[in-house]
DNA sequence: TTAGTTAGATTAACCGGTTAGTTAAAATGT
DNA sequence: ACATTTTAACTAACCGGTTAATCTAACTAA
């Protein structure tokens, strides 16, 4: 079972995959060129299908490099010994923090949702069973513990998920076209700093059946989750 | 300024462009095949090029109609003699019954944030300008009137629209992926009915300082504003 | 008459995928 | 210990299909 071992054959198929990751996530499949992928993975192109089989499966696999590792930071999270309000703060504040510092993953799943809404994709059906169903599982079980013991309001636990989450995608969806309509960058690193403030402090006084705790436990979380480091920053190519 | 003569010619130019923002959002601006767009618009593809300079420009156009139609909607919405309060909870609600109805709009917009994001779109500026740049500015305008009013509570006026609108993304966005994790699915007529009379309910309790009036106002717009039908279904190509 | 439209052939570029071959290192024989 | 064979990793060059885009010539409706 060892993932990653260090031969060279190993870490030249990272490469691949991590390349090709990125160049899906800012194309798309059909807009993604093999030949930036290659060369952007310092290869030749026709290693490419040494390792995979065709573009799909090459796109597939990045797919579900992404979820799992999505899905595993997740429940890594979710499974931490705090109180389950906390550990639903903490969720929160992770995604929000994955879109900032591996915003490409995002780009990537959600080209996948469209993709596989107009019904092309075999890939969507794999990485919901093994990498999303554990983590949302465990997501919705976190919330209704906390709607037993009382800590958390007792409403839909998918509600609550949809507003914790939905705005933070949609922050970063809309980063673009708010910067053109209005004169400040919600990328740059003062209102988005903001905005991850206030996300989890308003998530902490609508779901807490105690407001005053879900402000104190707001206050930890963001004490205790520092802000990442842009780990891909984005290249303007155009 | 007549913008749909009934002649042929503007029949057919419409025809084309819709079936434009068809393949666009179902395919991505190198997905899409004008061939596919032709055909759909029972035209020849010599007439693509006809009326449109290039792939590219046709493109650009579905964008622009797809953002002026969604633009001048909302603008109507928020213009709406009622308080400020309300319109709010019905630009909310629009803005969900938008994704129900014409989901393919809101794919092509969110394709079209990643393409910008990653430097490519000329199109971006220019309906940011002349479509949403409006719509914005009345739109937070509304909320700040609430607020100054005291009809609404004094938060960030865009931290309340990241609340609003997010979650509505976020829900259509997930629903593929949702119903391959948990059993049920969201875009079923059932489930989705409850998830809009939730979202506005939710928002009347969060963002109005008398929640009982809030409560009361989704009720209203709730009452006034029927699910609309599925204008453009899914065809299941694959 | 003329703007709108079709049919179909054609071109040129592009791009996914293949092939045939090279290199390096490990395995094997003696 | 050294020669050899095998295997895995990798590359340069190319092929064939696809696709956007053009052109010509004819047809049709207002």
């Amino acid at each position: 079972m060892r993932k990653n071992q260090h031969t060279r054959a190993d870490q030249t198929r990272d490469r691949i995959l991590r390349a090709a990751i990125r160049e899906f996530s800012e194309h798309g499949l059909a807009g993604a060129r093999t030949s930036a992928i290659a060369s952007a993975a310092r290869v030749n192109k026709a290693l490419l299908y040494y390792y995979f089989r065709d573009k799909e499966a090459l796109y597939t696999a990045a797919l579900e490099e992404v979820a799992g590792k999505v899905a595993g930071d997740a429940i890594a999270v979710l499974d931490l010994g705090c109180s389950p309000g906390e550990r639903v703060l903490r969720f929160a504040l992770q995604h929000f923090d994955r879109n900032l510092s591996h915003h490409g993953f995002q780009s990537l799943m959600q080209q996948e949702m469209v993709r596989f809404r107009t019904g092309q994709s075999h890939a969507m059906r794999i990485i919901a069973k093994n990498a999303f169903e554990p983590m949302w599982d465990r997501a919705l079980g976190l919330v209704h513990e906390g709607i037993g013991s009382g800590e958390l309001c007792n409403v839909d636990p998918m509600q609550m998920m949809y507003a914790a989450l939905g705005a933070n995608v949609f922050y970063f969806l809309s980063a673009p076209m708010v910067r053109l309509v209005t004169s400040s960058d919600p990328l740059e690193p003062g209102p988005m700093a903001e905005r991850r403030t206030a996300a989890i402090e308003y998530l902490g006084q609508t779901i807490f059946t105690d407001r005053r705790r879900g402000a104190r436990l707001a206050r930890t979380v963001l004490a205790a989750m520092p802000i990442p480091a842009n780990a891909i920053p984005e290249r303007k190519t155009a």
